[in-house]
This record gives structure tokens, C-alpha cells and sequence, in this order.
DNA sequence: AAATCGGGGCC
DNA sequence: GGCCCAGATTT
């Protein structure tokens, strides 16, 4: 069992997270020997595809915002997104506010403590329902992220590429869950991938459970899990309109709740064209004498490239009926802060002499 | 099953 | 430049 090597081992070297009680903690409180269920909650939404150096602050500032989850749910939703604004992957933010509407006004606060209740939660699949039944309940669920993927494919050196055998790793997995501290064990597993049982060169001579893994023992550790060949990323671009008035505020709009950087603040751009020549807008154009060519703005997205030629035009007038008719508003550099600004829209504003 | 959805740090 | 990260949701 993989459990008896590591959990010792995890006694000794577990990393002190925020959201996780400290050994000390834990003597000192034997009534709580459980991290809070919205702490558990709050910091797995965080850590989807997203490293721990990235998530700390943020998880540190939304409770210090929002204590409780009936706060959280109380606020705006604009408000969590701009909190939210840099983390990426916006959609895990709407899925945050509404669940913890769900929480606070349907179960009065209390979160589920099972598997099962916990997957019905918006933004809340298998990994999440599994890691907060664990981390929060201490339930023997079976939990698996990439850093559980990884050690399992190694240690039963299961050769076949993901995703094809997320199914086998699973059932590899399940049979090590023990019934036992499933909590510490399911986080000294994620704690042995991110430090030893690395993605390169993993420190296969300090590690707990080189004993019994097969990867180890036919040197293939560091050449597991294998994974299925990425698609390339095409390039889309786009021209980008800085508005300014004479007061230096910029026009900046809400983007559509679904889909990409859904709800978040935008600057005005053309078209995002795939492979070719960004499209001048024909009705932005008419508007200002626009800057000649001032560089471009690159960024990458999960699945395409951005590159975006910003564009920018001074106005002395008729800016109220300009932002009407752009369904935008005036915003000066002191209010960036507040906003839901995008890393993507921070650059380009950046670039048109704006510090965001 | 495949596509969508961010951003940063590392090599 | 690609890879990885405490994945979920939609198509």
C-alpha cells in the first residue's frame, strides 16, 4: 500500500499551504483536524489547471473579502470577476458566485459532505467533489488530478497515453485510497507530485514509495504518463480601439457572459480573424482620426494565438453618444483597478501609454 | 470523444 | 517555443 510509506512521510514534509491546517493547528484544536469546507471549496476552484505560487494571494484576498460563503453570494457578480480578474479561466469565477448562492440560499450555508451531493454544485466535477469530500470530510473518495496521474502511471508504469487511460488510472488509484486519513493521504499524494515525483527528472532517491514502483524499477519514471500529441494553435488577429477623451478616461466595455473572457471588461476590437490580415472596423474607423500603426500586442490563449494591432484616437466630443452607441463606458487609469480586466487587455492598454 | 476555456513559470 | 498546472463544461 502506498498509503504506509507516504503518509509518514507526509507527517514530516507536508507543505504549509493557506488552506491547509498546520500539525500545530491540529494539536492545539483536536475539535478541528479539518480544514473548513469553504476554504476546501474555495481553494480546489482556484487550483484547477492553476499552480499554488498563482493561487495563493488570490485565495488570501477573496477571504479577506468575502469571510464567509453568504458573503461571497451576497456580493455582485462583477465584483468577484474583477477580484478574480488574472487568474484565468473565467468561467470557474460565475461558477463561484453561483454556487455559493446555492450554498448560502438553498443549504443554508452547510456544504454537502459527500461525493455525490458535492458533484451536483456548479463548477464542482469529479476531481473537486472528490478533493472537498476528503480534505473538508476526511470521506475515502478517490482523488485524482494530474499530480495523481502521474504517480500512478509511474508507479504501475501503466504505459498507454492519456486521456485513453484516465479510466485505468482511476481504478489504479481507487485501490490505493485508504479508509483511513484519506484526507492527508489524498493530499500527500498532490504534495509528492508537485515536489518529488515531478514531471522532469523526478527525485525518484527520495521518494517514499520508490520501493514498490514499477516505473522507477524499469527507469521509464520520467518518461510517464505518456500523453496523446497536441493540436497546434492557429493565430487569430484582430485590430484593437483605444478610445480616450480629453479628461484621458478610456471606453471600455462588458464582454457577453458565455464564452471567452465571458463577463469580463474588454477595449473595443474588430473582428478575430483566423490566418490572415486583421480587418480594419468600418464603423469604429469613421469615428477619430486613428494613430497610425502603433506595434502589436501578442498574447496566447489555451487553444490559439492572439495578436492584436492597437489602434488609438483622442475625442473632444460626442463621447456620451459614442459610448452609448458602443454599449462601453468612460474609465479613467484610477478606476482600472476595479475593473475585470483580463491580462490580455491589461497588455493592451499597457501599450497605448495606460498603467494598469 | 473532442473542443473550449487563461495565464504564468519553467526549460 | 512547448509543457505543465489540485479540471469543468459544452458540443
Amino acid at each position: 500500500m502506498i498509503s504506509e510509506s507516504l503518509l509518514p512521510w507526509y507527517d514530516k514534509h507536508a507543505r504549509d499551504l493557506p488552506w491547509r491546517l498546520s500539525p500545530r493547528q491540529r494539536c492545539a484544536n483536536p475539535e478541528r483536524q479539518f480544514t473548513d469546507p469553504y476554504h476546501v471549496w474555495l481553494s480546489e476552484i482556484m487550483l484547477q489547471q492553476t499552480t499554488v505560487v498563482t493561487v495563493k494571494s488570490y485565495y488570501l484576498k477573496f477571504l479577506d473579502l468575502w469571510p464567509t460563503v453568504h458573503e461571497l453570494a451576497a456580493e455582485e457578480l462583477d465584483k468577484v470577476l474583477s477580484a478574480w480578474a488574472g487568474l484565468g479561466y473565467y468561467a470557474r469565477a460565475r461558477n463561484l458566485h453561483r454556487c455559493a448562492k446555492m450554498i448560502s440560499e438553498d443549504f443554508g450555508g452547510v456544504f454537502p459532505n459527500n461525493e455525490e451531493d458535492l458533484l451536483v454544485l456548479p463548477g464542482v466535477g469529479p476531481y473537486t467533489a472528490a478533493a472537498i469530500s476528503a480534505i473538508a470530510f476526511d470521506e475515502p473518495s478517490t482523488v485524482v488530478d494530474g499530480n495523481v496521474e502521474r504517480v500512478i502511471a509511474r508507479f504501475y508504469a501503466l504505459k498507454d497515453p492519456l486521456p485513453g487511460v484516465k479510466g485505468q488510472m482511476k481504478a489504479c488509484a481507487a485501490k490505493q485510497t485508504p479508509a483511513q486519513r484519506s484526507g492527508d493521504y489524498a493530499q500527500a499524494m498532490m504534495d509528492l507530485g508537485a515536489t518529488i515525483c515531478t514531471p522532469r527528472s523526478p527525485a525518484c532517491v527520495i521518494c517514499p514509495i520508490q520501493e514498490n514502483c514499477k516505473g522507477r524499477k524499469g527507469g521509464i519514471a520520467a518518461d510517464l504518463p505518456k500523453k496523446a500529441p497536441k493540436k497546434i494553435k492557429p493565430t487569430r488577429r484582430t485590430y484593437a480601439y483605444v478610445f480616450k477623451d480629453n479628461k484621458g478616461r478610456v471606453l471600455l466595455r462588458r464582454r457577453p457572459d458565455k464564452g471567452l473572457l465571458g463577463g469580463m471588461t474588454e477595449v473595443p476590437t474588430s473582428g478575430w480573424l483566423e490566418g490572415q490580415d486583421p480587418l480594419l472596423d468600418p464603423t469604429l474607423e469613421v469615428l477619430a482620426e486613428w494613430d497610425s500603426f502603433q506595434g502589436i500586442v501578442k498574447h496566447t490563449f489555451t487553444h490559439f494565438h492572439f495578436e492584436i494591432v492597437v489602434r488609438s484616437a483622442e475625442f473632444s466630443q460626442d463621447v456620451s453618444r459614442l459610448a452609448k452607441e458602443l454599449g462601453a463606458s468612460w474609465h479613467s487609469e484610477d478606476d482600472f483597478g476595479a475593473l475585470a480586466l483580463p491580462t490580455v487587455m491589461k497588455k493592451i492598454l499597457r501599450h497605448a501609454k495606460l498603467s494598469t
